[in-house]
DNA sequence: ATACTTGCAAATGATTTGCCAGTGT
DNA sequence: ACACTGGCAAATCATTTGCAAGTAT
């Protein structure tokens, strides 16, 4: 909130929401269940608001999305609660990992592409062990 | 060709053409670009019939596609020509690297998370060398 | 001849935009 | 008071689907 307002923008009912909600989960959320609109519940808020409210958020650094496959794009808090994903393609269980997990990997990465690698937006897509072992390289 | 002939399904001109634009091209094309239509060009084939024909080629493992960022998703061809995409938050440059440069990283990941690895569909995220040099960890 | 395919139109799903009324500061 | 915001409707973009006519085998 305090960054909100360090940039002008200000601090509604709909902001609240949106991060309320972010805080609360322990899953990346869609804007439209973040609007609070599935489960047959009437939404809170509406659904642009939310959209408009999420790039806010984003670009302040407060936000970040993930899109796990084809489908909406999903949204959780940056920082300290962010995780990384795996998604298997096979039988699409999708599993998170603690940030450092993947230092080992990226310090890898670093060293043969010259890249620093961010496994934030994408996740990393493959088989999971158990596939891997039923179906061989796919 | 022949895989669809043996799969029962028809070789017709739109197939030929979803193709051929596949095979010519060395950047992934959206489906609208193989469907001739961009550059102001008038559309040889219809979309949907891209879209349809691409999702059979993808099934038959003839092709595959991408996502590097939020637009449309890119098709290539499956196999010999296929690479893998790293793609630079910061100044949007995408890169392709051959399949063989990631094997390194993708022996880790199996170690290290017991994943078996693609970079087939969603690029590498991160910092090119240059903004990383430039803007540190972002 | 028959089942697979196409083009066209309309539907869908996700996200964005225009506009005017409402509200935080 | 005034600029920033929210809700609502309509627009946009990518992709999918229904259907009748066309075509590869």
């Amino acid at each position: 909130m305090v960054a909100l307002r360090a940039s002008g923008r200000r601090v509604s009912a709909a902001r609240r929401l949106v991060l309320e909600a972010l805080y609360a989960a322990d899953e990346p959320l869609s804007a439209e269940q973040i609007a609070g609109g599935l489960d047959g519940r009437v939404p809170r808020s509406d659904l642009a608001s939310v959209y408009r409210n999420l790039e806010t958020l984003e670009r302040l650094g407060l936000v970040q999305h993930v899109h796990l496959g084809h489908g909406a794009g999903l949204y959780m808090r940056a920082g300290g609660g962010a995780r990384e994903y795996l998604v298997c393609d096979s039988c699409g269980a999708h599993r998170t990992v603690e940030p450092h997990a993947l230092d080992g990997v990226r310090r890898l990465i670093r060293a043969d592409l010259g890249y620093e690698a961010r496994f934030s937006h994408f996740p990393i897509v493959g088989l999971c062990r158990e596939c891997a072992a039923h179906r061989g390289g796919g």
